[in-house]
DNA sequence: CGGGAGATTGATTGTGATCAATCTTCGTGG
DNA sequence: CCACGAAGATTGATCACAATCAATCTCCCG
């Protein structure tokens, strides 16, 4: 079996991640393919880059295990975080467009990926109509995932952006078999604040009334939501209303 | 030879919005085989709804004539307009991840669209590899201007906000043979300000404000430019720069 | 021509930004 | 291992920008 003897071979077909990453219906002989495709798994240690945003675009990348962030930059300095990315989900399909990427992507720990050379993925797309469906449905879920964040920087206060941002960590991890209730965040007040567009103060600050109304118990980067309901009131805008209705009065 | 006298039947190969739409490099055959695909055009009065949020998913739209919005709500009433289309655009990329539309795309002007149902096209773009690279190119697009319109949103005061929407316009309209600095804005000033995160009473009174500044004229919904590179620096940066730096003497 | 939606402009308020001063934690090197 | 320094986080005081409330005004469209 002529099985190269690369120093960290991953096996799509064993990954935990499998039901995250990829579609049902898979068979032995696809995974063998699939696994061919991966190059290899690429560790990243923290504050490293994946990749910066001009760099020629070669591969996407399926986040293992660590956390991760993209970012955008303006000419004059100023850059807003996309998006965070755990395990199982995809990084870099911004940089199709134009064969270029247009972020940054940065390690927030020590991490691993994936790497999927994209002209490589295309072509076995075409013979593994299961995987090129799949695909499509992973870049339109990052565009559904976009269109909600337009949604809470358009339309939402500092403290309804704050809580759809916990509950959203919340319900991820909670997919991946963590705690939903009890987290460690793995990027700081500056980076929370400039993926919400608000200022770290303003994260600061808020956490810690969520903390005093006892929504939630912050201890630094670790929380525990008490009363997740109650934060989900406040993003459906019921907290709102009667807050106005209160102060109306 | 089998033609269907459908009522209105479109013609890729002749279509003014080709090279807007479809790849390069395509030949008689492929575009017949496209021709095929396209079902019909459909015609949309001004206020009328291409789809629902919530609504099975069948078919992409691309643009023919007309100008359209997509916008996203939420259960409390509040919604977020998360995109404006013109000419030659796709809408309905969302749809794809879930098999329902997440958004409404609505007319802002009597206008007509190419239906493309979705598995056809997916079906097509096995036998034709050069289509299905620029669906892929088409997504990664969405995902990027998602990306410039969260940047905006989250890092963005009014003034640069307005400025960046209205050059995106400007540039838009001139790829596609318009007038780039002398044009009739679709849309009303609530929609773009739940584009730009804004209350319509900031818009206007920020388009005011470029009027007397001499940067623009405007007319109700006609727009001039007349100074396209004021708005370029303000959205740059470098207003808001020298602004400080005179309110710090 | 009349009515109603959309737009402009003004006055005031409120939310989050900014400026600033501690405090904590963590990583580094002595 | 501890001391130190730097980065990150918290909290307070004040300010500025955009939201809100409100009163016309304009322009379509019927």
């Amino acid at each position: 079996m002529p099985k190269s003897p690369c120093h960290h071979k991953t096996e799509c077909a064993h990954c935990s991640l499998r039901e995250l990453c990829l579609p049902v219906g898979f068979r032995a002989d696809d995974f063998r393919q699939l696994d061919d495709l991966i190059r290899q798994s690429r560790r990243l240690k923290k504050g490293e880059h994946l990749f910066h945003a001009g760099e020629n675009f070669v591969s996407l990348y399926a986040v293992r295990t660590g956390f991760f962030k993209t970012a955008v930059g303006t000419q004059d300095g100023r850059d807003q975080v996309t998006g965070f990315f755990m395990s199982g989900e995809l990084m870099g399909m911004d940089g199709i467009y134009a064969n270029r990427h247009t972020c940054d992507a940065v390690a927030l720990e020590d991490g691993e990926v994936c790497e999927l050379p994209f002209d490589c993925l295309e072509e076995l797309g075409r013979r593994l109509p299961l995987l090129h469906t799949h695909f499509m449905r992973l870049m339109s879920r990052e565009i559904v995932r976009d269109q909600s964040v337009m949604l809470l920087l358009g339309n939402m206060r500092a403290e309804e952006r704050l809580a759809a941002f916990l509950l959203n960590l919340s319900q991820r991890l909670h997919a991946r078999g963590f705690a939903a209730n009890d987290f460690i965040l793995r990027m700081s007040r500056e980076e929370i604040g400039s993926f919400l567009g608000l200022k770290l103060e303003t994260v600061s600050r808020t956490l810690s009334r969520f903390n005093q109304e006892g929504w939630i118990a912050v201890e630094h980067k670790h929380i525990r939501l008490l009363r997740p309901h109650a934060l989900q009131d406040l993003v459906s805008g019921y907290e709102s209303r009667s807050r106005n209705s209160i102060t109306r009065i």
